[in-house]
DNA sequence: AATATAAACTAATGACATTAGTTTTGCAAG
DNA sequence: CTTGCAAAACTAATGTCATTAGTTTATATT
């Protein structure tokens, strides 16, 4: 079906995750994935639209693989311990995969269908994964925005080195999650009339 | 004291933080910073040691500028107030200088005394302003480590526009610092031994 | 006014991305 | 088995950058 049947899309992106991760993502360039390959630069044109396409595919990959590992942490579980697995699991996977999560969050291109939906699942998860505190429907977004930033936050000072002090991450995660979760709690049942 | 005195150093760390805020931290290049100057590329070399050497000198004039803002957000308030009105000026200022606030996070030197003193003079910033909540040594520093998680979470992924949802990014910002604290205060009251 | 020096310049090299046009090869149809 | 086509890979070429080397020029000090 295809000559000199070698490359195609899927390996192309595999590879450059694989560059991405090991060597950063600044090294992932079309020149560097080439030699990767075995082939010469423009030979990627045949199988993904330049630079920024690659990029764009990378993201992708990577929002989908970083839900199959927030999927995969939570199965048969529910309540703080589903939060605090999938903590876990996110900030796990970017230290897994520090280059490919890091171009999860360059959103290169708007409108892009593909990758609106890969983050939308994600945002599912995280939604389904709150919606046992009962928070409203505003609260419950507000809530995903804070645990989402919480993760973010946590996750890329962690890989770029911003945490400098020499104190266990995992309990600081830990702790973390455990204080947001106990601030809804506590924010909820001192609430009045929803207010404020 | 120089001939053709046009350019220093610190005009160019200004010319190539405007350059970031504006057109993204792609084209922060030598090429287009001296365009803007209306100069030839290689004379920057004459005040700059070369792209690495400018991106570090933005990421420190970067921290500097963030720990002023930081630091005038809470003159004369303390308390709950104070890490409410730090949070606002951090988020602010990443919203005001999208690329300067980026080259901040990029840590491209190791060992580099500047930028890990301006760092450093952010995060004493930080442990002071939640001093007055009594968390203890360790407890402290996790709690920083917390505090950073969520404004650099919360400041990158508005930013990037990672909140899709139309819903006030304000709110979520001040109902994420309120439950932060208020998680702080409900695990404090729930200690027994100080285990956990 | 003369000079030393720092700043700016031109020229050149090497890494990339990208485009255009050519060659090759695997598969399918005869 | 051969022949042809389409996709894949190639070479060649262009333009943008960063960076280095070496030259010219302006100005501050003498």
């Amino acid at each position: 079906m295809s000559p000199r049947a070698g490359l195609d899309t899927h390996t192309l992106v595999l590879a450059a995750a694989e560059l991405a991760d090991e060597q950063g993502i600044a090294e992932v360039t079309l020149a560097g994935l080439a030699a990767k390959l075995g082939v010469r630069s423009p030979s990627l044109y045949n199988h993904v639209n330049g630079l920024k396409e690659l990029r764009t595919l990378l993201a992708i990959h990577g929002l989908e693989q970083l839900q199959t590992a927030m999927e995969a942490s939570i199965v048969g579980i529910s309540g703080d311990a589903a939060v605090h697995a999938m903590s876990r699991a996110y900030v796990e996977f970017a230290r897994q995969h520090p280059g490919l999560y890091e171009t999860t969050l360059r959103a290169p291109e708007e409108g892009n269908t593909s990758l609106e939906e890969a983050g939308g699942q994600i945002l599912s998860l995280i939604i389904n994964v709150l919606a046992g505190y009962e928070l409203g429907e505003e609260g419950g977004l507000h809530a995903v925005r804070g645990l989402r930033s919480i993760l973010h936050g946590f996750a890329s000072l962690k890989n770029q080195g911003g945490f400098g002090m020499p104190l266990d991450l995992e309990v600081s995660l830990t702790r973390l999650i455990k204080t947001f979760i106990a601030g809804i709690r506590c924010m909820r049942s001192g609430e009045e009339s929803g207010k404020e």
